[in-house]
Parts: structure tokens; sequence; C-alpha cells
RNA sequence: GGAGGGGUACCCAAGCGGUCAACGGGAACAGACUGUAAAUCUGUCGGCUCUGCCUUCGAAGGUUCGAAUCCUUCCCCCUCCA
């Protein structure tokens, strides 16, 4: 379907919801070095889930020799993206954006190469909206935009249609901002393509529009799909959350243990999406998990795969480390060493004082449990162990056996939530 | 600036003087079954020193024996008009 390996490898990996002008874009790939981008705003202050298909799309177009550059939206971040969001933004200060900025900034670089000929770049969309002027946007900038148009985006229309909700002039400029950055690009570093998630088509194309009127040249989008579950929730979020790929927010191990639980339907598209695997190779893992009948690989390849992807090597054996120990055979035969090696490896550990051993405290203090009134909830439903035998009295005291070694108790929530206590 | 509508627990959404910690749905969590799946069934779902007590229905006051429900002021959101 497509001349370039690259497009080909996107489209049969599913990875490409949208493209414009496919057939120019495919001879252009295939010839040439492309220069393009993908734009990060900060929202917070790491990236999450969501974000690490578009990361990794620069990833394989640089693989593929082309240059991508990771713009940071220091000016865009100060705005917010209304597309497709049910309600407007709280504005975030401007030290609040900065610090996010640089964490984001630090996060991309790890997946890029930043040396040799397809030398990524990092831009940040501050340096040119920092000291534009409002006339200037406005002269420059707004006069190419349509306001007809921009209301007739549909990532817009919901906030125009909701009862209770609407939308600030300053979240309707954001799409004039986004695609100034596009045509700065091509002025800049020649950037012909942009890439990023499905619900940001509106952004590009505005950006594509811009670009041809203000430098004359036509550039290109391609977006992503929005990533979607069979069982219709959405994608990368926990009990605990979103998954952020800082290691603070989500350890390596919550990290890998997340990719593990990933249902049969989705597991073989989201090797696909998530990691380097040739599909060739997916293929057959996904045929032999058929063959075999029982529990499937691919969760653990996955996980594997995306953990290494993202934390790096020894991380990941950090990971399977507690995976191993907690998921696999007798929490008894556990060594002093063992333990001490989940603590480091991350495995979610409190130092609880041994004057206060009771049960419903511990779990609070691990973070097991909310309150105290769902930690009880907890401990009537028969869902807590400690070292792995279930505990049912709800007064329970944790005794001088249940401290391994007399220093470590491991508690057990649910199937697959643990904490360790550290008794000092 | 004018007129109207609205702010209830994670989300949606009832309630409109007592029986309301607040109907119902969804999400989430837990138990059983399993493969640390899915589907299904069951339970939980403000807090605590838990047969009781405390704090919640945008905020602050007030009326009342008693308020999420009535009154006053304020804040915020939406729609239409200017």
């Amino acid at each position: 379907m497509y001349q370039s390996p690259l497009l080909q490898d996107l489209h049969e990996r599913g990875l490409i919801a949208q493209l414009t002008d496919a057939p120019t874009l495919d001879q252009m790939l295939q010839k040439e070095k492309v220069t393009l981008y993908c734009g990060f705003d900060p929202t917070a202050d790491s990236l999450h889930l969501g974000h690490l298909v578009p990361v990794l799309i620069l990833k394989r177009f640089q693989e593929a020799g082309h240059r991508p550059i990771a713009l940071v939206g220091g000016a865009t971040g100060m705005i917010g993206d209304p597309s497709f969001k049910a309600s407007e933004r709280k504005l975030n200060t401007p030290d609040v954006i900065t610090g996010w900025v640089d964490k984001i900034r630090g996060q991309v670089a790890p997946f890029l190469s930043f040396t040799g000929n397809d030398a990524a770049l990092m831009a940040n969309n501050h340096d040119w909206f920092g000291a534009m002027n409002c006339l200037d946007f406005l002269r420059d900038i707004g006069k190419y935009f349509s306001v007809n148009a921009m209301i007739r985006r549909e990532a817009v229309q919901q906030r125009l249609q909701r009862e209770d909700q609407g939308i600030s002039y300053t979240e309707f400029s954001y799409a004039l901002l986004q695609g100034y950055d596009f045509a700065e690009l091509y002025r800049r570093h020649g950037c012909l393509l942009q890439i990023g998630g499905s619900d940001q088509w509106g952004n590009i194309v505005a950006g594509i529009d811009l670009t041809k009127r203000l430098c004359q040249t036509q550039v290109y989008g391609l977006t992503v799909p929005l990533i979607t579950k069979s069982d219709g929730a959405k994608f990368g979020k926990t009990e605990s959350g979103a998954i952020w790929l800082d290691p603070k927010k989500t350890s390596p191990y919550a990290f890998y243990q997340f990719w593990l639980n990933t249902a049969d339907a989705d597991v073989y598209k989201f090797l696909k999406f998530f990691t380097f695997l040739p599909l060739a190779r997916i293929g057959e893992i996904e045929a032999a998990d058929k063959a075999g009948g029982g529990k499937p690989e691919a969760q653990r390849i996955l996980a594997e795969e995306a953990t290494r992807l993202v934390h790096g090597e020894v991380a990941l054996l950090a990971a399977r480390r507690i995976t191993e120990s907690l998921f696999t055979g007798q929490l008894a035969d556990l060594t002093e060493n063992d333990l001490e090696q989940l603590a480091q490896d991350g495995l979610p550990s409190v130092t609880l004082d041994i004057a206060g051993n009771g049960l419903i405290d511990a779990l609070v203090a691990a973070g097991l449990a909310k309150s105290k009134s769902e930690a009880r909830g907890f401990i009537q439903s028969g869902s807590v162990s400690i070292n792995g035998d279930k505990i049912t009295a709800l007064d329970h005291a944790i005794a001088g056996d249940e401290r391994l070694y007399g220093r470590f108790t491991i508690l057990r929530r649910g199937k697959k939530n643990y904490g360790l206590v550290r008794w000092g």
C-alpha cells in the first residue's frame, strides 16, 4: 500500500489514523530525509502513557533516517488545548509551567538521539511566542484564521453545544498558536511533517494551512489513533490513577505490572503500538499463544519490552524480581536479602514503629487502604493477607512471628496490591 | 449592564423542611471462578474511638425544635439580549 517501508510498517501496526496527501508524503519519505515534529504541552510534571505512542513514533522516524523535533509547549501550555476536552482548564502559573517544561524535555530526550546525521532537536514554542506582542499576533497570525471555520471544528463543537460549558477566548485561540508553531518550525528547521494524536488533527491542519499562507509551502500531517481498550475503559489508567513515565510517580514495577495485566483482546495490538518488535515476531507470538491454549505469553513480552524501552534494562530486572518474588513461589521462602532487594527495587514500602502493630493502621500506612474504614472493609471481605496468610480479624495485631527476620512484613490487599512493612 | 437557568459525593443524576451520609446509573475496589485475563454472580463504595458519634449537598450568615431543601448576601458556570 505504501512505498516507503516506514509508512508501510506504521500502517501495518495500526498506527496511522489520518494522513494528509499520503502519496506525496510517501514518496518524500522514501526519497529524502524529512524533518518532523511532535508537540508536548506541559500539563503535568510528567508525561503519561498517552504520550508514549507519539514519542515512539518520533523514534521510529529517526530510526528510519529522518530528523525528529520534540517541541515542548512552554507557550501553548500557558493557554490549554480545548480539543475534545469537556471543560475549560484552569491555568497554571508560569513558574509551574516552566518547571514542567524542563521535566518533559528530560523525559522525551532519552528516546531520541541527539548526535549524528539525523540528530534530533528540542524546541520550545515559548522561544517565539514569549516576546510576541498581541498586535503582531492578531495581524500576522489571526488574520489567516476564519472564525467560521474554527467554530465548525469537531474538537470545539462539544464545548459549544454543551448546556453547562463554554469555551473561553483563550482556549479558542489555542489552534492559532499550534498552527503557528508549524510555520515557525518550517522556517527555522525546514520541518515538513507534524505528528500527533488523532485529537490533534484540527490543530495540525490549522498549521498546514497557516504554513501554506505564510511560507507558500505545502507541509504534511499524520495522526496516530486514540488508544482504546476492548472493554471500552480509558487506556492508561489504574486504580491509583494515570500511568506516568516518571519512575518517581509510577515505579518501574507498577509500570511492568500495568502491562502484565493487559487484556488478551488488547495485547497483540499493544505489542504493535508500544514495542519495536518486528510484526512477523508479534504474529508468531500470537500464533503460539493461540496454539498453546493456556496462559498467553504476550503480556509478559509486552511488559518486558515496554518497561525496557521506558525505564531501561536495570529497572526491568528489578521489576521482574519483585514480580517473581510476589507472584510465584512462596513468600516464606524469601531470604532476608531478597526482602531487602524488594524494597530497593521499588516495591511500595513503609517503615513502621514496632509499637504500632495494628493491622488496620499498617494497611493505611502502607497505602493499601485510603482510610481505616476502607481497611476494615477489606479485612472483612477477606482480601487482606500477611506474608501470604489471609487475615479476617479486625483487631489483628501483627505479631512477632509475622515479622520476617524480625524486620519485614509483607501485606497484601486484593490479588495484586502489595506493601512491604519495615519495622524500625 | 439586562433577563433566565444552574452549582449535590470520583462522574452523571434524583431529592426541594424531618424517616438523608443523601434514590438511581456508571466508574472504581473487594470476594467467588480463573491465567496477577475476559465474561458472570455477590458485596463495598464520607470519616471515626463504628448498634453510636462527627463532617458533607458552591461560600458565609439567618429563619426553624429540625435545612441539601426556606430567606439574605457573596462567589462561580451556562444561555439569550444589550
